[in-house]
DNA sequence: TTACGTGCAAAATATTTGCAAGAAG
DNA sequence: CTTCTTGCAAATATTTTGCACGTAA
């Protein structure tokens, strides 16, 4: 029995509508190992159920953005889209192949403390991006 | 004079054009705090000239980014335009009322040096954003 | 049965582009 | 004069919304 569905028996205790659109949007984000735009999720979706609409996708991640089921990434011009995580994690996107590393939150947990204590700001770090070049990257260019 | 004379003095050696479009958009950035939005800079450069088209704003945001003048930052949806400065900096945003506080690259230097040691990767920290709730927002949650 | 969700089409928003006229150097 | 820049209008991309119909519970 895959996560989402228990993922899906925890919205109807919630008392949210279970549809198959939701379903499958539910899926195609759980399935995708790179986080998804709402247009690729669309078309996904769309390869199994043709007549959904870019605009119940829209509405669905709105939807699951409230239960906190999934959250927004903002990475340059385009907002992606990945499940919550219990620990959050974070990437490194090298500018120049694109290539993305994972981080352990334990790396950016003495920023988080260091922030609260100067400055006594609770920082909402789900999901840090940093972008810049990767160690393959740079030797390249030299 | 001000600074952003010497700058477009700059520009007319580098072999750019100068127009008084370009000095007005310069202008509209360089005399604000806080970091406009394409659109804001457009309505105040139309404030003192009114036949400018937005199409030109967005022409010359993307020189002035090509020339490093300055760069672009997304906070959330929206693409703001700042100068680019010699020292980084960054941003602490507070999602419940909005206020920012300007953060020293000083903070962020040993998280960019562990990086570097860790995976080689050589981070952009140019202007990084970090959301969160302020000291004063905690508060009047409690 | 009733409230909520969906598809559709149109609107709103943000950004880009082709082209002819205008200005910088 | 020549090349680059601008204004205009239209195109494109992304996201949102009103409304009538359909469906989960």
């Amino acid at each position: 029995m895959s996560h989402h569905h228990n993922l899906m028996a925890d919205l109807r205790q919630r008392g949210v509508r279970l549809t198959p659109q939701r379903e499958m949007i539910l899926d195609a984000i759980h399935h995708e190992d790179e986080h998804l735009t709402a247009d690729e999720i669309y078309q996904r979706v769309q390869a199994r159920s043709p007549a959904i609409n870019i605009a119940t996708v829209y509405r669905t991640l709105e939807l699951f953005k409230d239960l906190h089921i999934i959250h927004e990434i903002n990475l340059g011009d385009c907002t992606r889209y990945e499940l919550c995580q219990d620990e959050p994690h974070h990437h490194l996107v090298c500018q120049a192949c694109g290539a993305t590393i994972s981080l352990d939150h334990a790396i950016l947990a003495p920023l988080e403390s260091k922030l609260k204590k100067q400055f006594g700001f609770k920082a909402h770090m789900e999901h840090m991006v940093i972008y810049g070049q990767c160690a393959k990257c740079q030797q390249d260019a030299e």
